[in-house]
This record gives C-alpha cells, structure tokens and sequence, in this order.
RNA sequence: UCCACAAUAGCUCAAUGGCAGAGCAAUCGGCUGUUAACCGAUGGGUUCCUGGUUCGAGUCCAGGUUGUGGAGCCA
C-alpha cells in the first residue's frame, strides 16, 4: 500500500516543471514553478486564499484565485489546514505584500494544487506556548519559524568552526566516545555494559587529541560528549557538542590567539550567511558587529580583584552575596556573568589556582599555585564557551600531578607514555558549540540550541 | 542535591470558599490582498494525584507527582 502509494507520487514528481527551492525564487520571477512542502500557515479571504508554504529552504506566499483554479481545486486550497503536505504550481511574481515569504517580496499565483496529506489537528498553532509542550513536540517544533533559524546557524557556526580549522593546518581526528577511563575526574560519567565490564561515554577527547597532536601537530576533534551531572542550568545539557583542538609547540598566549580568532571568524560567517534568520529571532546585531580582535585578556588574580571591587561598590545585599568571591575559589555563574559585562567583546580570564582546575595543566613558573589555564567568557552573560590550557608535558611532573590527586595511574599509562617519547611543549582548548549558538543568537536557554535536547528531565523526544 | 514558584478545555490563561470562563485551535457559515486577518455560530472539562478541613474546595491544609526559574558542578 505505502510502496503504491509512493510510486504514484513519484511519477508525479517527474511530471512537474520547473522544481525550484524557495531560498532561490528570486531568479524566477514571471516563470512558471513548482513548490513541494508544508503548509506553514493559511489565511482565509473567502474567494481568495494565503497560503504559506515552506520546503525546508525558504517560505513563500502561495496566493490561490477561485477564478484562476479549477473549481475542486480551491475547494482543497480553502480547506488546507496547518502543515498539509501539498505540491503547487504557479507564476512567480513581485509582491511587496508578502511580508512573511523568506526570502521575502515574492509570491505565487497557484495554477494547480495538489494535496499529498491533509493534516488533522497539528498541535503547534501560531500562538504562544509554554516550554514543557513545546519540548514535548520538539519533533514538530523545529519546523517552526524561528527554531528553523536557530538551527540553521548552529550548521553555519559548526562549519565555520570547522573550516577555520580545516583552512589553519588543523587535521581532523576523530576520539572515541566509549572510553575505558574518565577523561576528567570531577564530574560524572555514564557507564554502559561493555561485554561484562563498565565502560564509560566520554566526556572529552582531549586524552586522545594529545596522542593525536603527537602524530599529526595539529588536530582537532568534533563530537558528542555526555556528563552525568545533575545540572540544572540555561547552560547545561546532559549530551552536548563540542570541538577541540590540540597544538603540538603551542603556548597559553598562542592558544589565546587562536580561539580569538575562531570566535572572530564564527561571528563573521554568521553575520554574512544569516541576515534573515538574525532578522526572525529578533537578535540585536550591533551586539555581534563588535565582535573583532583584539579581547581583552585579564589574570584570574585581576577578576577577583574587579569582582571585589564590584561587591565592596554595590549597595545590594543580594549581589554582595552572589559576587562574594575569594582568591582560590572558582567561578559561578553570576561571577562570570559579571566580569564578561565589564566588556563588550569575549574576555579571557588566564592562570586558574590548580587546584580549580584538571590535572593536566602546566603549572605557572615559580607560582604552582595557579596553572596556565584560560577560559573565555562570552559577552551579554553567556559565560564560558571555551576552556583551555598548556598541558604538563613533563613526565614526571605529571606523574606526581596523578598520584597527588589520587588518580589510579594504571589508566593513564598510554596517556603517560606521551611524555616519554618525544614529549613538547603544547595546548589546546575545548568549545561547547551549544553555548556558542546560545550567544550568537542570543538565546535565553541552550535547549533551544540543539535539535532533540538531552535534559536532566527530559530524553524525548 | 538545595531554594523559590507553578499545575484549570488541544494550547495560552482567568475565576473574593458559593452556577467552570475567555482568546486561540477545531467544526460550520460569510468576505478578492491577508500578515497572530476579521465577523457570526457550534462542540469541547477526572480543575495533576491521594487524603483532610468545611453546609460547600479549582480556591484552604498535609503528603506526593510533574514542570519552570535559580544555586552548586561544568563547556
């Protein structure tokens, strides 16, 4: 039945003229096309018919006549309902009336219409929602205008990401995400049954990326990583994306120039590809037009020293307590919060106390209480979207790093071994592309970042 | 794990302890330039669950469930 039923549209496929997509309507004008998609939207005139229709690429304003239609064709087109599955064809003409055609300005006057599914009760209407249903029907929720938009520049960022790399020498080396062995110690790992033993996903490629950068000088991996913590925060996801790089002879000052200048090309692809989408979720622009080197780079001591400032200078007892810091404590969210609306560019914060950060970092020549770390906070209060640091490249510096913080050494004998043959100088950084989307678009939460959102209470869909 | 708040029609929300309501969506009708169109009509309810107080509970109380916002942890 369901193979009949496809043979049958496919023929119909082959029979039309002039297949377009609607992001390239603007080379047909006055030609006659055809339009496969959704019906994103209707609005009823009585002898004349809106109807927009997306195909994936663009929307476009389908206008149907009743006197230009045959006569049980607009009886179809004035009974349309949200997200029918239609095929139209029609002239494509200039129309400044067609407001919500993306790209906008165009329409079709419909000749024919042909109805593949007439959806019943689509859940999703053009009104507002709260979040729990939306998510709920996530499924159908990324057909939705803006959703669309969001996600279409996440693509954009992770292929700028990735051909920045790509164009800078980086090789593209793939990590596993079953590992035998936490990556990091701190925080939770989910473990699988692996033939009888515990395995673990991973929560980072860095390990891998360091053996990689021995055979190939500058790598980078680009996956999926999974923390079991039960985090509950506009910035955490339980699986979310990462990419990071791993540079063979590389300083803490170089990497900081490397990331600035990944950030600065992200924002600069964005900004050149994704106008539109930019317009549809209402981001300010100005806002990512500042984004351009240099960013400031401030010491950890310096932070808390400005944080300080700012909580001995502010007269409300809330933000006295939520900024109250201490020299060897790490960040909360409210202090990066703050310190990245001291700028309006990203900022990096370099030189971390050790015992805040993970055990491979190098610490700082004569001062081993803090270690050759930066982060890099995104501006308008979105935090860290980068980690990074120059690794310990000593062996016995590392060794006695493992044994103080009690990890079990055995697992990290290949890891140890890196020091052994050939061991330099190097650095690298980790970016969580959900938190990097959630800036550029200046969204109020990552789950919106990320197709099918893996929550502390939420897998599906 | 902790703190705060919430749960009523498919959706978004109202309802002083006293008849369960509106807008949107759906269905039917009207309209040749709409933009969340508009106008008229119709259908639509286990008020999250369990127990309690009361003549009477959507409303008050206790416990639970689910969700949201925030904290910690992190990218």
């Amino acid at each position: 039945m369901l193979r009949k039923f496809a043979l049958r549209l496919r023929k119909d496929i082959y029979t039309v003229t002039m297949l377009i997509a609607i992001k390239d309507i603007g080379n047909y004008v006055d030609q006659e096309v055809t339009v496969r998609g959704w019906v994103y939207d209707r609005t009823d005139k009585g002898r004349l018919q809106f109807i927009l229709l997306r195909d994936g690429s663009g929307i476009v304003q389908g206008v149907a006549f009743k006197k230009e239609m045959a006569e049980d064709q607009f009886e179809l087109a004035s009974k349309l309902t949200q997200e029918s599955s239609i095929i139209i064809t029609g002239t494509v003409r200039v129309a400044d009336q067609a407001k919500k055609s993306i790209p906008p300005g165009f329409e079709i006057g419909i000749k024919d219409l042909q109805v593949i599914q007439m959806t019943q009760d689509y859940p999703i209407t053009p009104k507002e929602h709260g979040v729990e249903f939306l998510m709920d029907n996530r499924h159908l929720w990324v057909r939705s205008n803006r959703q669309w938009a969001i996600l279409r520049i996440r693509a954009t960022i992770i292929k700028a990401m990735r051909d920045w790399m790509d164009n800078n020498g980086f090789l593209l080396v793939d990590t596993p995400i079953i590992t035998p062995a936490a990556g990091e110690e701190t925080t939770t790992l989910f473990n699988i049954d692996y033939f009888g033993e515990t395995a673990f996903l991973a929560q980072t490629g860095q390990l891998y990326n360091e053996a990689n950068m021995g055979a190939f000088g500058k790598v980078y991996c680009f996956g999926p990583t999974f923390r079991a913590e039960k985090s509950k925060t506009r910035r955490h996801l339980i699986e979310f994306w990462m990419i990071e790089p791993e540079i063979a002879f590389c300083s803490l000052e170089e990497l900081m120039d490397i990331e600035e200048a990944l950030q600065v090309y992200i924002v600069e692809q964005v900004l050149a590809k994704h106008r539109t989408d930019l317009e549809i979720i209402e981001r300010d622009i100005s806002k990512l037009e500042k984004i351009a080197s240099p960013f400031a780079r401030i010491s950890y001591d310096d932070a808390v020293a400005r944080l300080q400032k700012l909580v001995a200078e502010t007269d409300d007892p809330e933000q006295k307590e939520l900024l109250a810091i201490e020299w060897g404590s790490d960040f909360g969210s409210p202090h990066e919060t703050a310190l990245a609306e001291m700028f309006d560019k990203p900022v990096f914060v370099y030189h971390y106390p050790s015992a805040v950060k993970a055990f491979y970092m190098q610490p700082v020549e004569g001062r081993p209480e803090v270690c050759r770390s930066v982060d890099l906070l995104a501006p308008e209060g979105y935090g860290e979207i980068c980690g990074g640091s120059e690794r310990i490249s000593d062996y016995d510096t590392l060794l006695k790093k493992l044994e103080h913080d009690k990890l079990p050494v055995e697992n990290y004998a290949w890891y140890l071994d890196l020091r052994k043959y050939g061991t330099v100088p190097h650095a690298g950084f980790g970016q969580g592309i959900e938190r990097t989307v959630a800036w550029i678009c200046g969204l109020p939460h990552v789950r919106e970042t990320i197709p099918y959102a893996r929550l502390l209470n939420r897998k599906y869909p």
